[in-house]
Parts: structure tokens; C-alpha cells; sequence
DNA sequence: GGGTGTTGTAATCGGATGATTACTAAGTGT
DNA sequence: ACACTTAGTAATCATCCGATTACAACACCC
């Protein structure tokens, strides 16, 4: 396999174990067990741990970009920008790990390094729903707001309680009146490693 | 001194650590130099660090519930609770790490122990603006939301960037339209650990 | 003033982990 | 056949970290 091919397998494995398990909480040896290659190998494609975060937060955007761009782009617009785009951002919870991913790098502001990376990124996510998607500054704020809820709810694996717990029943049909069965269908579980 | 007296006095150098740090990016040494003893002697009071991380989340979830519900008790009722509980959700960033442990605590939703303990206090923040803040579902969801973004922004250091990236600076206005002054003197900056 | 419990530390251990080194195997061009 | 590059691993190293042990200082009580 060419290494190009190997950096994206490995790449792919990192958005999941990562985003599952934080940045310090994952060693390079997970992510080289999930991509069936070995330990050094990742660290040698990659010359260290911090950068093979920093490729899995950069993908994670990437992808992230590249779907709410198609969003736009191929518009029925019978129904609303942004109805469309949150729809989207759900769907990609089948690209596992990548809220999660994004989500720890948010948390890493203090980092000297991804967390430099970490405030680009979120600036460019800002600078997309204004100038490309048109949303007034309100309405960004409040779409970011709902994003990142939506963010904790994955990570704290409240689906797990979904269903036993009242309360928890009730917050996922405040969040998803529509997409619920979809949402419990496509999001990562407590049989994920961790 | 009293071990109770230590055991408040290391909590709240866990919160300030985990909350810049991460759980598995804290050392209990970084704990015991925070709080000025030695590491062996943090791990005895807790007997382990998963144990001190938990009672460092509760302590949060305690004092965020107990501004909570003064805030509600004395209650001036000539602005609307709403805005009053998100005021003191923000003056809570002086309690240092607060917002922070809580933003790790929620993504370790695949923490065989941290987890369910999370989903937890969640719930319990939920029941919390339903049953006696006395808010309809979604004007709850919608608060979360917000709180949400606010400790991510937090945790990203975003503040870092407010004045000289103007998509930041925008975010900032757009996110506290009257207490920016405060937030900006309050907030967590890049001069902390990590 | 010696026994007993409490607060606290120094020393250390064992396992984990990121990184390095040295090596093998398989192309690829000549 | 032979040099050279590329993909990949096994073995190993140095460091870090959570936990344990053993011990010191001090208070309190009788």
C-alpha cells in the first residue's frame, strides 16, 4: 500500500480512537492497533503523537467543511439553509469520532501548539456561516450553540440513557423532534472502546 | 490542618488543573503542587485519581447548583430569570476550572466510572431548569445550548483572540452583547498552565 | 512520659508510553 | 545481478506517572 493510502487509513483510525478518547488519553499504539499497522510505523508517517492530532483535527474540519459546502451547493431550498445544514451535521456522526475529535480539540485552548489550530479552525467554521451560508450573527451564535450541544450529548454517550432515564428522554426529543430514530440508529454507543 | 479542610483545599486545585488540563493530561502531581503537599498524600486522601477527579466534577456540580438555585431564591424578579441564571452561570468563571471539569467530564462518556457519573449530574442540570427553574423543554434545551458554547469558547482560549481576529471579536459581541467587559477581566487567558 | 491516632513526606516500584534504532522484505530501474 | 528506494516491523530505551511502603513529626490522652 502506498503510504498516501496508509497516512488516510491511519488518519481515519485516529478521528475515532481520539475523539473516543481525548488527545492524552490515546496512545499511538491504539491508533496503530485500529488501522492494523504497527506503533512505530504511525509515529514515523507522522513524526509524533501531536501532529498525528493535529492531521485527525484537520480532517475532522475538512470533511466537516466539504459537507456543509455540498449542503449549499446542490440546494432544493424548499426548505431552509439551515434546517438542511443541521441535518448534515447529524448525518455526519457516521464518520466516527469526528464531533468528538473536534469537540477535545476545542478543549485544548491551553495547548501551545493544537490549541492555536484548535482557534483557527473554529474561526474558519464562524467565517463559513457568514460570509458562505449567510447567516446573520444571532443566527450563527445560536447554530453553534445547538452544534456543540449536540456535542456533549454524543460524547457523554447520553444515548445510553435514552429511553431509561425520563429526563434524558425528554432532552433528545426537545434536540431531534424529527431525526430521532436516525440519531439513535448512527451515534457511537457504550460498546465503543472506553 | 484538618484532612477536611485539605481535602476542600485539593478539590479545588483538582478542578482549576483538570479543567486547563483534561483528566488523563492532569498528573496527581500537578494536583499536589497546585494545592502545595506532595503527591503521595493526595493519592491517600483520594486513594486514586479517578476518585479525585470525580469528587473534583461534584464539587463543581454542587457549587454550580447552589448559585443556581440562590440565584432563583433571591430573586428580584424585575429582570427575567433567564437572563439572571446565565449571568451567574458567567460569574462563575471566578471559580477556576469550574466550567472546564465539567466540559471534560462530559466527553468521558465512554469512562466505564466517569461516565455514568457524568450522565449523572447532567441529568440532574436538566431536571433542574425543568422542575424548578420552571422551564418548558425547549427554553431549556436552548439554555444548555448556550452554556454549552460559552465553555467551549472558554476552553479554547478564544479569548486569547478577541481584538485581533475579527470573526472572534464578532463571535464575542454576538455571544455577550452586555457583559463583554466582564467576561473578558473574569475569563481564563493563555498565561495559565498548558 | 509513653501509647495512640493523625497529618504529612521521601523513596521507590512497576507498568505504560512516545520515540529511536536497527533490521527485513519487496519492488524498481539499469 | 545489483544498487537504491519504499513500506513496514521487532526490539529497545528513557521517561513519566499512579500507587505503595516506610517513616517522621506532632497532638492528645491517661
Amino acid at each position: 500500500m502506498s503510504s498516501g493510502e496508509r497516512r488516510e487509513q491511519i488518519v481515519a483510525a485516529a478521528m475515532a480512537v481520539f475523539g473516543a478518547k481525548g488527545y492524552e488519553g490515546t496512545t499511538t499504539d491504539d491508533v496503530a492497533r485500529t488501522a492494523g499497522v504497527s506503533q512505530p510505523y504511525v509515529v514515523r508517517l507522522f513524526r509524533s503523537k501531536e501532529n498525528l492530532f493535529l492531521a485527525a483535527m484537520q480532517a475532522a474540519l475538512d470533511e466537516l467543511m466539504r459537507v456543509f459546502r455540498a449542503t449549499l451547493a446542490d440546494s432544493p431550498s424548499d426548505r431552509p439553509v439551515a434546517k438542511r445544514i443541521g441535518e448534515a451535521y447529524v448525518d455526519l456522526l457516521s464518520t466516527r469520532g469526528l464531533h468528538q475529535t473536534l469537540s477535545h480539540a476545542w478543549l485544548l485552548g491551553g495547548h501551545p501548539v493544537i490549541g492555536p489550530a484548535a482557534r483557527h479552525g473554529f474561526a474558519q467554521v464562524w467565517q463559513f456561516f457568514r460570509d458562505e451560508a449567510g447567516f446573520e450573527a444571532e443566527q450563527a451564535r445560536s447554530f453553534l450553540a445547538e452544534g456543540m450541544l449536540i456535542n456533549v450529548m454524543i460524547g457523554m454517550r447520553l444515548v445510553d440513557d435514552y429511553g431509561s432515564d425520563a429526563r434524558i428522554t425528554e432532552l433528545f426529543r426537545a434536540c431531534f423532534p424529527t431525526e430521532l430514530p436516525h440519531i439513535l440508529d448512527i451515534a457511537p454507543r457504550g460498546d465503543e472502546p472506553w
